[in-house]
DNA sequence: ATGAAAGCGCTAACAG
DNA sequence: CTGTTAGCGCTTTCAT
């Protein structure tokens, strides 16, 4: 049933302004509402674009302007739903300004973030949000080949010679607020479970953490985890298999998805959260108040961030200064985290 | 600290083939491994690209061929977990073949849809894999309007006149077993969640129900709602209020995320899910297991649509036929379903 | 085997 | 106010 297999030919500018009985320049003068034609022949070509359905050809434009009218949105993974609602934020606030949306997942892979920033400055992204991993590479390799906006979200601390906007949770509040309810219930024995240091995604969180270890003077152990869910299994499986008197009584996550892992390894070993050892997660993803026992943990906005991401490119685009949001947390208690064992 | 602000001239193939003393087109030939350049002449100018750090402008090249070297994904929404796997196993897989991936969400828009097929047109995807919602427009614009390359998501009856790739979950079997399980255990009062009809996105999965139920004759009875997690729980509420006497035992719905809703309305209402009221999921996320009760439900391998999705979409672009794609499922058998209640 | 030149669809000078 | 013209970086005839 192939009705037309023939490639159709694509409307250009140029029939529009046939159709409409102008220059082309006209007619790309009266499209884009720029001064210099007069309001009958600009209707006229809109009626006549309008009719012909004519969509102006991207890769023409870019190539014209240097300009893609799309911008990149590079995350760390896409595993976990965190990054759903960043996306989802990102995306709505891109579609109503008319701007296209690249993503990309970094996939927690130095190299793959090098290559999809090549992809992007090859593609003519004209603004870039990064949640980063790796030492800042990449941002720089943007800035540099491009002088672009680049917005960095959830990471602090990244690149401070880089005079870009920021888009971040305030990690600092939250693992204050998950240590402060720990110490609350008598745990001294807590851990934070944090990305590889050459990730650097968590530097802020594990800096945070020691120093409130330091503070209160309990043994503050970091345990360093790929943020892959299986990898992550397996740290928590060999951390719950040590002695009970002193491995460690709760655990600080950077998400309810790693937070699930410790879930997994309990059950495997037939310890009890809530009770054996306490969890806190990071995100208050939807599902985690129906976890047995319900997860404990630091709800964020998560859309909010994708909203404020776009929006600060957007306003740089738009020739605004650089600008910072720092968004709150706040602590869900629930039922992961008890009173520390005797 | 703006190190050098100054828009960095991009490095062009006229500068690949000056630096290696031959012409843009011989340079072109070369870097495309197309015949007609001596061999050390082909050397010379790779060694020259290298050396300069070219990157072939991608707008320069879809402007003059007609392809992006990038394929789209438009999927149905972005906060349901399922897609999140399909990405990765698209991406991961079309990252592979150093093909570019465009992804756009309808968010269970038929409009979205509409304004994201164009701009993929604009923007000149070499193919598309399309999780239609609405009733098969966005497919046949895109058919009609490049020629190019589509693979279907997820809807195996959508669109039968268009021929093209097809990759789905047997959404047949996974009602079937669903049903099956129900039955067993003494339900009869059964009904099917789904996404409203104008969606489409699950008639498959009606039709199938209701023969089911006629075979089988139980009540099988139709619950629509928007896919939005809101929304289901305000639908999971109206119907659990209804008098214990006649609303339905037991659930299917076509998602854990769905699911999730009728957790959180038993809550409500004081319900417990495996007692009061039986509950399958499908997808089987990785927090599934570990909500209260454990959700049975029905596992599907995500990554691998995803997979199956871009190979298709690679093998048409290599010129290999149209293919489908069938995904098995299992029903995984977990705490939220129970006997009938007497 | 190599180079010159045309042109993809569009925008931005410039000329009328 | 409007039309003519020159490219953006690349691929692809067509000569040489």
């Amino acid at each position: 049933m192939t009705d037309t297999p023939q490639q159709r030919r694509r409307v250009s500018l140029a029939d529009v302004a046939r159709e409409s009985g102008v220059s082309v320049a006209a007619a790309s003068f009266a499209l884009n509402g720029r001064s210099g034609v007069s309001e009958p022949v600009r209707q006229r070509v809109k009626d006549a674009a309008a009719r012909l359905n004519y969509t102006p050809w991207t890769s023409a434009v870019a190539l014209r302007t240097g300009r893609s009218g799309a911008v990149a949105l590079l995350i760390r993974n896409l595993r976990n739903p965190f990054f759903l609602d960043v996306i989802n934020g990102f995306d709505a606030t891109c579609a109503e300004a008319g701007i296209g949306v690249i993503i990309g997942s970094a996939d927690y892979s130095s190299k793959r973030e090098a290559e999809l920033v090549s992809t992007f400055i090859a593609r003519e992204a004209d603004g870039l949000a990064l949640a980063p991993i790796g030492g800042g590479s990449a941002a720089h390799t943007w800035s540099k080949a491009t002088g672009k906006p680049l917005v960095l979200i959830n990471s602090a601390g990244h690149a401070p010679e880089l005079e870009v906007s920021r888009v971040h949770v305030d990690s600092i509040a939250a693992v204050r607020q998950a240590v402060d309810h720990l110490l609350g219930l008598g745990h001294r024995r807590i851990a934070l479970i944090a990305a590889p240091h050459d990730r650097s995604a968590d530097d802020e969180r594990v800096d945070t953490f020691r120093e409130l270890a330091a503070l209160h003077g309990f043994p503050g152990r970091v345990i360093e985890s790929e943020m892959r869910h299986d990898r992550a299994v397996d740290v928590a499986l060999s951390v719950l298999a040590e002695p009970a008197a002193t491995r460690p009584t709760a655990f600080v996550t950077n998400s309810d998805y790693i937070a699930s892992a410790l879930y997994f390894a309990a059950a495997e070993l037939g310890l009890v959260i809530g009770v054996d050892l306490s969890v806190v997660g990071h995100d208050d993803l939807s599902t985690s108040r129906f976890l047995a026992p319900s997860l404990t943990t630091i709800a964020v906005d998560r859309f909010e961030i994708g909203v404020g991401a776009a929006r600060a490119l957007m306003n740089q685009l738009d020739g605004a200064p650089v600008q910072s949001l720092v968004s709150p947390t706040t602590l869900v208690a629930r039922g992961s985290t008890g009173p520390a064992p005797a």
